[in-house]
Order: C-alpha cells, then structure tokens, then sequence
DNA sequence: CCGGAGCGGCGAAGCGCTTCGACGACTGCG
DNA sequence: CGCAGTCGTCGAAGCGCTTCGCCGCTCCGG
C-alpha cells in the first residue's frame, strides 16, 4: 500500500504500458506499435504480448495518449437545453451518437450549450475533443461562426440560413412537408390546415419548422390545395382551444398536417369531441417518431425523424472529417411516409 | 504554416503554459499556481498571468493535465438503452448532471452499457474519468459487484437489493406508493387499483416498481384499503383492453394509482369511454413528471419524480467521494405529492 | 546583530504514451 | 560473395502539465 522505496509513488492499481512490455519482454514501443498497428510486428511478438495485456489488465491511460498523439478519441455532443425540445428524438439521437461513436472507437463528451459558445471555446481548447457534433441548429445561429473559427471539426445537426464552410445533417424537412401534403391531394383533399410548433419556436429561427412550412406550402401550391397554417402551442387546454377556433374558422378543412410531438396526442383526442372522427371527416398525418405514430389510437400515418439514422450520419461524417477527407456541406435525409390509419379520402361534408 | 526551424514542429494555435509563462515573464511553475491556487502568489503576479493567459487565449490541455495531476475532471454517466425507459426523466436526468458537474468544474462522458461491463471497465482503466453515475441500476445488476471493486468512486441512481459498500440516490418510492394511498384513504376511497409498468420491468427486477408496490401494499393494510395491482403494458390498446378488463373484474374500483408514464395519458381518455368520469367516478393519482400530470385534462394529482434533484444530488455526492469524504450508503428522496384536480372523495356509485 | 520562519518564485523531474530514427538480422539479387 | 532492401525491434525524445524541493528575500524575536 504504501509503495516500497523502490516503487517511486506510481499507485499501485494502476498497470502502464512499461508493466506491460516488462512482462512480454519487449521494448514499450513494441507493446505501442502492437497496440496502433503502425508498424509491422511479428506474429509471435504480437500474441505475447496481447497475453501480457490481458492478463495484466492493462488499459492504456487516456490523458497519456491524448497528449502524445494529440488525439482525444473522443468527441463532444453538444446539446441544447431549451424548452420545446422533442424530448424523445434527442435522446434517439444521443443513443445513436455514442453508439456510433463506441463503433468508431471514440467517446462522446456531454456538453450543453449554456455556458455559451465559452463552453464550446474551453473544450475545444483544451483538446478533450476531436471534434464536435451540435444539434439543434437555428437558423442563424449564434454559434456557427465560432463554429467556422474552430480548429476542430464539427458537424450540425439541422442547417442555418448559411452553410458555408460547414457541415449539416438533418431530415430533408421541405421535402416532409411536401410528401405530407402530396399524400393528402393524392386521396382527394383539398383543404389542409398545418398545426406546427410553438409560435416561439418560429420566431427563434428554427429551421426545421420554417423549411417544413415552406415544403407544405410549395406542395399545396403545386397540388391546388388551399393551406391554413397555424403555429400551436402546448397544453391540452391550450390545444384543445386552438384546434376549436380554427374548425369553426375553417368548417370545411379535411386534412391535419401535425408538426408538434406533443401535439398529436390531445388533439387526436379532441377532434372526436369537436365532431370529426379520424379519419372519415378528418385525416391527420404527422411529423413525428414512430413510436408516438404507433401507439395512438388511431395509429397516425407520418414522417418519422429518423433520429438514429442523423445520428449515425453526424458520426460518420465527423470521422471522415477527422481524417481530413472532404465531406459535403449540407446532407439532407429523404423522409419516408409511412401510411397508417389515420389518412382516408375525404366525405362530401357540407355541401359547397 | 510550416513552423521555422526554431519552433520544432508544434501546430501554431496551441498555445501552450510556456508560452503563458514567457509572456508574462515567470516560470511554467508559477503559471500552474495561479491557475491551481495550490501555492501563494502575490497579487501583481497572478494578474499579470491571467492577463496574459487572457490575452493569448490560453486553455490549459486536458490530457496533459489529467496525466501530471492524475484527476481527469470528467465523470461518466452511465445511461441503460433498454426499451420501456422513462425517456423524459432521463433526459431531464442528463442535463441536471451535466449543469451541475459544470458547477463543480467537471465535464461528463455520455456512456451507454451496452458495451457491458467491459465498457465500464475499459472507461475507469483508462482513468477517462475520476468516478461514475450509473442509472436505471436494477435490484439485482450485474454492474454493482463490478462497482464495488473499482478503484474509482461510483454513485448510483437507484437502489440494489443489498447497497452495502455502494452510494445510491432515489427516490423513495416506498414512500411514494404510501403517499398516494393515504392520499385516497383520506379522501374515503376503499377499493384501489395500481397500475404498474409493464410486467418485464417487474420481472427484470427493476427497484422502483417494487419498492412503489410494497408502499401501497403497506399504506393499504393500515388503513383499511384493498389493493389490486396490476402490471401494464405499453399502447393504447393493449391499455384500453387491460382497464376495460380490470373495471369488469372490479367494478367496485373507486380509484386508481398509475405508475406509468406512457398509461397516463390513456388511462385518462379511456376512462370516460368506459364510464367514469375523472374525479367524479375514479380518482387518479400518478408517479410521473410534473410536466405530463400538468397537461393532462384534468390535471394529475401526482408525485413527481424528482429527476433534476437527483441528479444535482448524485453529482454532490461523487465530488465528495472525489475528495474522500464520507457519504451515506443510501439517499432517498422524500416524494411531494402535488393534489390537483384528478383526486375527490368518491360517489356512492354502487350499493353494497 | 543574528538565526529562523515565511513568502514568492524557480527549475526540474516526472505522469504514460506515441513516434521517429537507428540498427541488427535476414533476404534476394547481381 | 557482397550489397541494398526489408522486417522487426529498440531507445529516446518529447507531448503540456503538476508538483516537489529549493533558494533568496524580508521580517521578527531574542
């Protein structure tokens, strides 16, 4: 325990790489090169001194390694704290992240972003990091020309009004919008209402929700169907006022277009009590994780987030950056509708 | 770009403490002090060094420093990825972790275990991190004998069957279930059902579902009420039948404790489709996030699970393991129980 | 007037690892 | 038979930081 006077002060848990090459009998370069695969070791050499490693325990110190390659093998997920955030993708995607990382043999680093952009500057500093990947992009984001400046690598997660010079993952919104409302013409509806997130979520520049709107709106343009678009906040008091007031402003919409994870929920549980059953007098589609479109009642066709997939894609290309290969600046992933039971053709209600 | 002959072949943004200590005119040694605070420094020193670690932007490495000092200042945080989690709660988890981790000048490692105990092992041998958060830790989990003989200090969130020589932080959920029940015993209720999560939490033996399970058996016993319990399966569907069944087989049922987030919401729409009205027929209490128990309609009485205090509170307690102190074995939080509008006396509804 | 105790600062020895250049021992070829 | 070219291994020089021991002051009490 305490170290006799031969044994300097090292703890004496702790095995290094000098443990490891003592007992193979070789030099530590040797055991380092078996480690890395940089240099060609004999087959023989090899297995001695992977038998060493285990039966030693040996785990190469982090720091140690960080310092002398100036690579942490570890990247940062930098996470936004706001409210209104769709609590269940972030975690998809965080899930992803690591496992994907752990595949590339790196770790992930949680950080949030409300120490501010000195949050990413210290981390990125101190070189704990390889790179970093940043979710929840706005529009014009405070953090994307510190992100520019970095030395290190990142990739986004959503893309700002301008991505030059940076690299962006995110669902090919504007095209969700689109299908969405391209699935309803195609059944015959001709008035379509898009409930979307909080108003507050516009007004910060959020991109998903305005390139959602535009594709919605491109579509309907395109399609000749007419659109209401109504931002819509949470709460199902709040929702179920909300949803009131524009039926009676608008008696003759046939189809719901939902972009708001809390949301689908209560107002699929209103609309029977406001007179519309789902979906005989009213289709709804949403935006939303599969897991919510499964469980509800009735089971709602939509446009998942593919959480995992952007995860794994911020990943991959990170890495690819990290290797100084050139990766596109702005990769957006096609949205896949998945058609459930909540869309139908539309019954002659009111007469025109 | 190419570095001259004289500055060897360091990349030119990483400014380094000599070149800290050059700038201000003193040793690397003093530097380190007064950024340590470990050693008296005069004050017209320790300004001018941090004006020049200002003025240069200087970061002090990571690696470098976990390697001289042997502490990394980054815990893990150890997250399940099983189905059937309380996403919610973990995220809010997460951030209280990470806020708070902040605040004691620590970072936080995003680790998931389904790389297994290996995974935590390859994590503390490679001195990553000082010391570990592990969550959603079951009554009998394969991680706690492998805890108690790491060298770094771990904190869990969750109880095991036998805590002894660990930390452990949760809520008291025994004392939860009484909360409810006595709850509903005031209000005169005699008949009680718990719906509880489903089955495969029971059986994998996660602490909570138990623990909640005994409170309300407990509570129930001294004061006189029957209990029902009840495991329940996710979906609207499957949630819908298991009450229509449930009311049949009790019908005497005058209220209920629900310790399923993902029910909650369901339970609350079927209700008045099987004909009882919330709280006029069927009182309501539930073991859920402030959060949903407010947007439903009605509103829950419930009682949260605290997850921010926890996770402010796991963090206290690994700093203090950090610095040797002694922690008690097991924290348990007290639960509140917030009354709302789901919970009134019952109706005389049938005669005995 | 001198000895001892702080104070404030310096220099150097690592922390455990990677990586570069060097160097024997083979190989194959002229 | 000799020389160049691998191949496999070694030794040593850092990576940027902390920390220990030391030293020259100044200040104080005896």
């Amino acid at each position: 325990m305490t170290g006799g006077p031969g044994r300097s002060r090292k703890s004496p848990d702790q095995v290094t790489i000098v443990d490891v090459a003592r007992h193979a009998g070789v030099a530590v370069s040797t055991v380092s090169y078996v480690l890395s695969g940089k240099r060609a070791i004999s087959e023989v050499t090899r297995t001695r001194v992977l038998a060493s490693i285990r039966e030693l325990g040996y785990h190469p110190n982090a720091g140690a390694r960080a310092l002398a390659s100036r690579r942490a093998n570890t990247i940062a997920l930098v996470l936004p704290l706001r409210a209104g955030m769709q609590v269940p993708v972030v975690m998809q995607f965080a899930i992803a992240v690591v496992t994907t990382a752990r595949r590339f043999d790196h770790d992930v680093l949680l950080v949030t972003s409300d120490e501010g952009p000195s949050g990413l500057r210290r981390i990125a500093g101190s070189a704990m990091v390889d790179g970093m990947l940043v979710m929840d992009v706005e529009l014009d984001d405070s953090r994307v020309p510190l992100l520019r400046d970095l030395t290190r690598p990142s990739v986004l997660i959503g893309v700002p009004a301008d991505p030059t010079g940076l690299t962006c993952v995110d669902l090919d919104f504007h095209r969700a919008g689109q299908v969405c409302v391209e699935h309803l013409a195609r059944l015959g509806h001709h008035r379509v209402a898009l409930l979307g997130a909080p108003a507050a979520v516009y007004d910060r520049g959020t991109g998903f929700a305005h390139r959602t709107r535009a594709g919605v709106a491109a579509a309907a343009d395109r399609h000749g169907v007419t659109v209401v678009t109504q931002p819509f906040e949470e709460g199902p008091a709040a929702i179920r006022q909300e949803l009131a007031d524009l039926l009676d402003r608008h008696p003759d919409l046939s189809a719901l277009v939902v972009q708001n994870e809390a949301a689908v929920g209560p107002v699929l549980a209103c609309l029977p009590t406001l007179g519309r059953r789902v979906p005989q007098d009213m289709s709804v589609v949403a935006i939303c994780p599969d897991q919510f479109a499964e469980q509800a009642a009735p089971r709602i066709t939509s446009v998942p987030v593919p959480a995992e997939e952007i995860g794994r894609q911020a990943v991959a290309l990170l890495m690819r950056k990290l290797h100084d290969e050139a990766v596109p600046e702005v990769t957006l992933l096609p949205p896949r509708l998945t058609i459930r039971d909540s869309t139908a053709a539309p019954t002659a209600r009111t007469p025109r």
